[in-house]
DNA sequence: GATGAATGAGGCTTCATTCAT
DNA sequence: CATGAATGAAGCCTCATTCAT
């Protein structure tokens, strides 16, 4: 995808429109669909193009969805980090913590829907993309590992559970969403506040 | 599924073994590989059989679908219907919920894998499903509808976010479980019990 | 193949009728357009067959090739050893070599085509064949090499030409017969009498 | 071809390299892999090209084919014509024909392979094409043919068996080298050597 | 009840070919 | 001259489904 994070410049690379559309394109089927029900004809259609031309942009489907998931979690990843970059020195870990929450959910719900079939595809991936994949979703967990350790270490952060527990309890409900919210008629940003809210102090009033 | 819970009959139906044995092969495969990744023949094979068989017993894939999700649900309903019946009388809504939390994620967890299959499955159905499978869904919803309500009412719950909201949080905290939890290697009842605990209080300690 | 040497009983084997047929017709087919010359779908039709029923006989497309090529080496293997049996006691090196000759046109202008497709495939070959074939040839080469070695020491052979060369001269003689004689309209037989006296004593007469 | 057999010009036309280099790229990728085995992508890759580039200089992968053959057939024409040509005057026709031997042998293992590839395809060809490389192959047939007619009638000849025979007994003898003869490794002119030795005087010593 | 055998539709992929640039 | 980009047809193969046995 070469043109994700492109500012000012109107075209980057003429050239690539086409292939990016298909990663586009791809991205929302297969967040939709799943890996196995989403046809290349139903990618080639939905980009305007017919099945075999998709093979002069990518040599397999699996080149596709690895594209796919890659763009996904580096976007998440980029996100959390500068939103992390943003409040590093201050000392209040809930605004960390706060600020990679609602980077991580404005990514998912982004035009692009890399972020949400990159989460939703991890279980239905044939085994020759497993491996790669999983490569990176480490190394974006030990990003929340850091903000999460450094948290406990400062004392605000619950002590009695493991900060992996932890790292999955967050994902779990911010990810969770996708499955249900419709970010064309609510706010993203509103969702962000309430997921927020409730995984920092949970759903019960304190006693 | 005919005989999921029976205790007492010795044998309701001796014929509907097979039809049972297809039914938890596919649950499992379901979970495991999607709904298009979930081969016939895939199904055969792990139940002993060959694919023209399974066509004795179920007249097309997407029955077998059907009746897979149903019974995750069913099993989902009834199991955290009779948790919450046995602490009915009592008015702590913390112990209420946290029972109905526990049930719903033994169930997921547990062998039959319907529940689980049910929870990942929804995305990648067939139109011709989606309408029974909604509905289902709509009626457990209302089931933890009615505890969180009660709940919010005698004012343990937080008021500031609406309880169809609060549902999702804890479906998403139970559910995404589901992704990377091992319940061959750790014990579920332990992971509920996190789960309890950072859903009611949160991760940040109360200040 | 499993009946291509079957002499009293009638049908072997039912079951194992089309997968016969498949092996024939592409054999057939596989002679005259080469490998990639000869679609599944070409196979399938010509056998009376939609090509997707092919793969309940068969994995792939390789495996066919390959069993092809089996059995016209095979077919060729037993023909010519069967052959220099019968005459192995004597010590006419001429009648024992004659025979061979006789026995391998024999198999390579008889009705299955087996054999003729071995002998015209090889060039053509997926790499993922080549290696077994190559195998197997080696074997009905070293079969000839055995006569022509004992010809040689009993002092009947010419000398100054090295056992290997004299075989692939042998087989030259033998096997481009394939590509221009129509042995619906001639008799193998006396081609192959030819052949010998050809091979024996060459096109001129003794100064 | 355009330029394969002129002496001194320097150069006839220097659009037609290009032209030329597809055509010996193509030679070179028909014997190895076949007609169908052989892609336009494949022969334009090698030749330095993309695909679509070579539907400058030809119409159609059938031209290419085509001219591939008529290059091939030429060639051996006009080099065993012209060997035949200086040894014309003499009355000796074992070194006639052994000339003739060794100019079509040395050809067809020469660089360009098409001749090589013309000897091979034969089988493969589609039928558009077939008509016109018959005429071809039965002139260098004639050429052939008036040769050992020759012969016959001087005597030294056997005499028993027709001239069409030994006309294909002799082209056994010479191209089935094609298909095992690595002219890398060995001398192709040694090779020749012996294939005359043993087509004039047979494998076997006269009694 | 179950299976062997087959099929039509459709999946991923390759290919010869076209054509605007 | 050459290429980038696309296409329709076809290639190999898999799948849900059918049905006689």
């Amino acid at each position: 995808m070469s043109d994700i994070f492109y500012d000012k410049e109107i075209k980057i690379d003429k050239k690539s429109d086409t292939r990016d559309l298909i990663l586009q394109t791809a991205a929302k089927l297969f967040r939709d669909h799943g890996y196995s029900g989403t046809t290349l004809r139903l990618i080639a259609n939905n980009a305007g193009l017919k099945a075999g031309s998709i093979y002069y942009h990518f040599t397999s489907k699996e080149e596709i969805v690895d594209e796919v998931l890659n763009v996904g979690i580096t976007s998440l990843h980029v996100a959390v980090q500068e939103a992390v970059a943003q409040a590093q020195n201050k000392e209040d870990h809930r605004e960390i913590i706060g600020l990679a929450i609602k980077a991580h959910m404005r990514v998912v719900f982004s035009k692009a829907d890399f972020s949400a079939a990159n989460m939703r595809l991890h279980s239905q991936l044939p085994d020759s993309i497993l491996d790669q994949e999983t490569v990176r979703r480490l190394k974006y967990g030990e990003l929340w590992d850091g903000l999460l350790l450094a948290a406990r270490q400062s004392g605000e952060l619950r002590q009695d559970i493991g900060v992996g527990f932890l790292r999955q309890f967050i994902l779990g409900a911010m990810n969770w969403n996708i499955e249900w919210f419709d970010s064309q008629r609510s706010s993203v940003d509103a969702l962000a506040d309430r997921v927020v809210h409730l995984v920092f102090d949970g759903v019960f009033l304190p006693k």
